[in-house]
DNA sequence: TTCTTGAGTTAGAGGTTCTAACTGGAAGGT
DNA sequence: ACCTTCCAGTTAGAACCTCTAACTCAAGAA
């Protein structure tokens, strides 16, 4: 990703023959082609499992295939093409987890804990959607649609949690009322309110995408530096920190 | 950082004489290695806002200096060396900048505005940071201590704020009593009351421990999202988002 | 069967980090 | 003042990298 070109992202040279037989749709040549390329793309997150996205060299996927480096050019255009289609694939994964979550009928915890266990899954793969950005890559409307995607499923679930869960924790006394007041919220939402453009007509209310908002950021967050090795020295379970921000997400 | 050695940090090559005439510290090469030297990391410091630090060059440095590339090596034994001495610089530059906030009477809020905008005045050094790690590296003893000093002041500021900030935005009716119970932060705190050994014996409570992280992790979340350009799609203000998670931290 | 397509090859340009050997001037010791 | 040592910067080159151009040659299509 350092040469940051928009990338096309239509894989390799042939292009002219899009139409032979009209129908057809798996000639033995295509099907070795897309052999070919997912062969190549294990191999690429083989790599980049093991050593980060800025040491991916086709190179040396090439070699572990059994074949010469340019060879890899009639497959992808670039490097950084390769590592574009790589992004999209890590969102459109993220995307299932949680479109197959919410599907098994998990509400905000549920998403909370499969977002987890997929990004530990593969470290670098959540980095590599939630990492380092290249300053001048402007990601492909692919992504950006796919991103879409993720949110929208996360603000079905926020609107399917009551906006406080009845009660709370505390129980009983006083309860309800202003109950805590909590003004910055109310201001954000106000600002929200406004500027909601591009959730695309979600029937979420302002008070669901603050907390839809507040939910990615701070798992993020936990995730984030978790994953980062920055909790390593310090002696406590990160599972138990999420555990913790996860809850005080949810009450309330 | 591609090969991760350990990488040494004590510059280039000459050892040999540390003692000539003992005293005397400033010899006039000593002088010209150490303006060379910062001069390089200048230069550096400019190709990393402008293209990340993957794609930082040796070469293009020394071009820029009017210099052929190996002349380089006389200050720096090689790419990770430097990059690891830049990634020192960026935690020392956070460590002072939440020392002096400290120093001028700021509370929780002051270091978290500190933070932000140390990370917005140069996204790419916040990323040096807190950006994706590289697989096998390890950081040298000398950033997991500034690390520590940057806990330190947190967590001094974290025992100077009270656990509630008496009668809190609501005040007035019912407050104190058990007020929400929010069991899950004791059961965390608990958790931290037996795994507080890299606190260094600070005088923090475990609730202070508890509410340092969840500064940390949160205000990390928010702006290392915001750096990463993952708001620019939505229409919202992210200076106002930051706001609203501050407040929510500092409000209990 | 002939023709065309395209997967994979080698050759090579231009980039990178980094090592090795050399040069020449400045600093230090006598 | 001379001599020696040190060292910043040089060129040469090895070993990598991405990527282009031209060429094989076998497999699929006609």
């Amino acid at each position: 990703m350092e040469s940051c070109r928009p990338a096309e992202a239509d894989e390799g040279l042939p292009r002219k023959k899009v139409v032979t037989v009209a129908r057809n749709a798996a000639s033995p040549r295509d099907r070795y082609r897309a052999q070919v390329r997912t062969e190549i793309k294990e191999h690429a997150w083989q790599q980049i499992a093991g050593a980060g996205a800025s040491a991916l060299s086709l190179n040396a996927i090439a070699k572990q295939m059994g074949m010469t480096g340019p060879a890899l050019y009639r497959y992808f255009g670039s490097r950084d093409e390769l590592i574009t289609e790589l992004v999209t694939d890590a969102y459109r994964s993220l995307a299932d987890t949680f479109r197959a979550a919410a599907a098994d009928g998990a509400d905000l915890a549920g998403l909370a804990h499969a977002l987890r266990g997929w990004a530990l899954a593969d470290p670098q793969r959540y980095f590599l959607i939630y990492g380092t950005p290249v300053p001048g890559y402007h990601a492909p409307d692919d992504v950006t649609a796919i991103a879409a995607e993720i949110m929208e499923t996360l603000l079905d679930a926020a609107v399917a949690v009551p906006a406080r869960p009845a009660g709370a924790a505390g129980a009983g006394e006083g309860a309800e009322k202003g109950a805590h007041e909590r003004s910055y919220e109310k201001s954000f939402e106000a600002h929200l309110a406004e500027h909601r453009s591009w959730d695309g007509g979600h029937r979420a209310t302002p008070a669901d995408l603050r907390r839809a908002l507040a939910f990615w950021s701070r798992l993020h967050g936990v995730v984030s530096l978790e994953l980062a090795g920055h909790f390593t020295g310090m002696g406590f379970d990160a599972a138990q920190f999420f555990a913790a921000e996860l809850d005080g997400l949810l009450d309330r």
